[in-house]
DNA sequence: CCCTTTATTGACTCGTCAATCAATAATAGC
DNA sequence: GCTATTATTGATTGACGAGTCAATAAAGGG
């Protein structure tokens, strides 16, 4: 019984189901068929709606970006003043649907993917440099010419708590996680010690 | 021509291989049969001596961690006073094989292995938790009671700074990345700002 | 010289999986 | 009511790869 229009519904769920399978297996050896089934069709029609498995993956890396990117935008715009913007910029990596345990995991493997497909590794560098430029930008006005290193050092921050968070490694909450990353701005601001 | 002996020999060379193997792929999708030639043999020599892929991959990780505690140890031994300790600990990670382009890109595919392979996690966890417990040991006397965050954030920092070189984001020099992780921790001693 | 042990590989088996195809069915527009 | 379009899937194809096996060969020990 085919309901027309069915395609964008389709694919919103093989995308949602390719996160979440590649979150549970902890990996991006998964079938497409497991992906398929999760998303409640069958393994055909998401080769008929993607091509190929590739663009199943960029298609969830998109998303998953695209989502990350939404949030900080719109703690962005709640923000006033550059440290609200910097606090902003840290704290919507690990705020809604970002501290997923399924995202946190994708996100990993998303990494690894940006190794081999060079799609990827483009999605990748793009939303690392506007990351990158944020905090650069908002950083300059507290700390002058100091602030693209800090920036960068505030980046691997993040980039390390996230990934510590993946190996399950220290404190498995978003708040905790939210917490070290700002310590680590109010130092650069030499404001904790 | 069978020399004898040969077992010690065979498994140093697939160990290798197995990590250039996968740093050049960027990812564990290699093939026993890949990492056997790359070793100068065939794959059922390689299945004969490991059993399974599984055990190559481990060996290959438990080899990459050896070598990186080693590290660890020559620069420790050779400090003297707290300070320097955690220096030699940031220091040695970004020293010598540890940051060959290999060698990064595979340890990033060994915490991906972490997340699925029990034997791989609990490798992981053991020098995690060494790192982590020199960082806090030697930071107590400088910090007093904030020295686990403090261990905690500059273990997320090294993690971070690794990462990002394996993305190939961010400096791509030994020196750069040291440079980086040492200042993190010049901020943690409140010497920067 | 046998015989056991170690080294070594080519050939083979057995699964798995991405990708394709042909077939079925419902819907919309004319 | 046709016809083109969209949705959908079971079955199939073809490749690839992990792991096994049987066979060959060289030591070494007695």
């Amino acid at each position: 019984m085919p309901k027309l229009g069915m395609e964008p519904i389709r694919r919103a769920a093989l995308v949602k189901a390719t996160i979440d399978e590649i979150g549970a297996a902890g990996s991006l050896d998964v079938t497409v068929s497991q992906i398929a089934k999760r998303a409640g069709m069958s393994s055909a029609l998401a080769h008929h709606y993607f091509g190929n498995k590739e663009q199943i993956f960029l298609a969830a890396m998109r998303h998953t970006l695209i989502v990350y990117g939404a949030e900080v935008r719109g703690a962005l715009s709640m923000a006033r003043g550059p440290r609200e913007r910097v606090e902003a910029v840290i704290r919507a990596g690990f705020a809604g649907s970002n501290f997923r345990r399924e995202t946190v995991a994708a996100w990993l493997n998303f990494y690894v993917l940006a190794q081999t497909s060079t799609q990827a590794r483009r999605l990748l560098a793009i939303y690392q440099r506007r990351i990158k430029s944020n905090l650069t930008h908002d950083l300059r006005p507290l700390l002058g010419e100091g602030a693209e290193a800090a920036a960068e050092r505030i980046a691997a921050a993040i980039d390390g708590t996230y990934l510590r968070q993946a190996l399950g490694l220290g404190a498995p909450s978003g708040a905790a996680a939210t917490t070290q990353a700002l310590a680590a701005l109010a130092l650069e601001l030499g404001e904790k010690p």
